[in-house]
DNA sequence: TATTCTTGATGGACGCTCCC
DNA sequence: GGGAGCGTCCATCAAGAATA
């Protein structure tokens, strides 16, 4: 297992979203906010780092531990270090079978933390950018055509489901292939029931 | 052993910018 | 104006770890 740098540990257990770690914790160094940001008070920078969802900057942390561990191995600064150690470090995740959109999501990582070259973030460099594309190009996303679920089991399942608000819910689910959350936001109340002229939407 | 929690990978939605 | 591409964000899932 890799070790994590004490700057840039990933939270440890019980430290979630709503007690996402302060800026200085995940190694968000005054590098990230830019020379502008030097004399801004503390709470102002607060209000900046809040910019990201916790989600986004636990994400973001992880993947920063990680290459920074790769690049302490190889007695590089992951902060600061040159545009083709970033394609070695991507290259590597991709031999390893790591999917073009998680590479993407390394970029945007790797660029919240490190230093721009050439006044360009990481992620806008010109390099990085085609090396993104041609990922993708050799590994297109293949989008799941097939429904992992057995149609008959739903049937069998259907049939035995006595309340017929369950039913509804079932049916309005597999028709509409919405998330959970947004069939739970569903709503009777007038507010939720405007049409449009003619009843077009 | 069963259940719950955590972590990491992934796909896709959304808003924004750029270009035609 | 509209499509393409990008960065950000979130939901979901699988696998492994932790706990009851």
């Amino acid at each position: 297992p890799l070790a994590d740098p004490p700057e840039a540990r990933p939270p440890l257990l019980g430290e979630r979203d709503h007690m996402a770690p302060p800026a200085q914790s995940v190694g968000l160094t005054p590098l990230v906010f830019g020379r502008e940001s030097e004399n801004l008070p503390e709470g102002v920078l607060n209000m900046i780092f809040q910019a990201r969802a916790p989600s986004t900057r636990r994400l973001y942390a992880l993947k920063w531990s990680v290459f920074s561990t790769w690049c302490s191995t190889r007695g590089k600064n992951p902060a600061s270090c040159d545009i083709s150690v970033i394609l070695s470090f991507l290259q590597e995740l991709l031999d390893k079978g790591r999917s073009p959109s998680t590479l993407k999501v390394y970029v945007a990582a790797i660029a919240a933390f490190h230093a721009p070259i050439a006044d360009q973030s990481i992620g806008r460099n010109n390099l990085v950018v085609r090396f993104l594309k041609g990922s993708r190009r050799i590994n297109p996303s293949r989008p799941h055509t097939i429904p992992t679920w057995d149609l008959s089991t739903v049937l069998r399942a259907l049939k035995n489901l006595k309340p017929l608000t369950l039913k509804t819910a079932l049916l309005l689910a597999l028709v509409s292939v919405k998330r959970i959350g947004d069939l739970q936001a569903l709503s009777l109340s007038p507010s939720c029931l405007e049409f449009g002229p003619g009843d077009s939407k």
